[in-house]
DNA sequence: GTACGGCCTGTAGGGACTACAGGGTCAAGC
DNA sequence: GCTTGACCCTGTAGTCCCTACAGGCCGTAC
């Protein structure tokens, strides 16, 4: 770790928000990439090994399965895809991503609604349940 | 199921998208309500069921876990709360819900720039990584 | 009255972590 | 130089959230 931006798992840990234990997993089944090693055997990072693990664990946040980051990941690293196939992996993530959106907002709608009508100190008698429960078909 | 508004586990998982082993789980850790049994043991559903299965199913592929969606419910369904703790609850909510929110429409527009260049015919030099992967201070 | 699809209650397995156990490394302070 | 304590290592076992049987009961259609 001579560099300022070289650093150890414990770092990369409290810099990412991804706990050590995870870390170690995520290199195990391929979703992180294997590090480089000190000499006494510590793993070594660097702001690329950051970068992507911010993006991991935003992506679980939001739903997405390992091996649909393992996928995404890949896309983004760009090897082993040809365009048309870059393409259509894209236009599928995003049908559902701005599917994800509008289920959000709604949801947001809902809270900021629950939210107000308590500052207002009125008891939340929620026929916005409505709202947040409303019936559609599932989009595959 | 003499009504017509009264079905079996299996009609529940075909409308709801979430299948039949999903629902009894559910019910066992309490996220669905002990249904009504019909004489023969079967479990009973209505159209509540239907809408909170649906609540929860697009809770979790939003990245909540079952036991925030325990607490959205708990807090939907109006009981045991003063004004206040529902007050900061949404809040509390709300401020995660636009976090993933803001996420998902950054990761739309890499994902929307990404097809878009693929459909020119251009082999993707995704420099995009670096939107994709921006870093920032974890919200807590 | 039997065949077959749907339901029942288990229990066991997989994906994604999380928490030890048992041991090595290293920098600080004596 | 030696100890102490925080950090790292490699396991393995446990948790959460499902998912997939196994073995058996129910019910309708022929």
């Amino acid at each position: 770790m001579t560099q300022t931006d070289e650093f150890s798992i414990g770092i990369l840990s409290e810099r990412s928000g991804v706990n050590v234990e995870t870390i170690r997993y995520y290199e195990k089944i391929g979703v992180m990439p294997i590090p480089a090693r000190s000499a006494a055997g510590y793993r070594v990072y660097d702001l690329d090994h950051l970068r992507r693990l911010h993006f991991v664990r935003r992506g679980r946040e939001l739903g997405f399965s390992l091996d649909e980051l393992r996928g995404l990941l890949h896309l983004v690293d760009g090897h082993a895809f040809t365009c048309g196939e870059v393409h259509e992996l894209a236009i599928r993530h995003l049908a559902d991503i701005r599917r994800k959106i509008r289920d959000l907002r709604r949801l947001e709608k809902v809270m900021s609604e629950m939210a107000a009508q308590c500052t207002r100190n009125k008891v939340p008698d929620c026929p916005i349940v409505d709202a947040l429960f409303e019936m559609r078909p599932i989009a595959q």
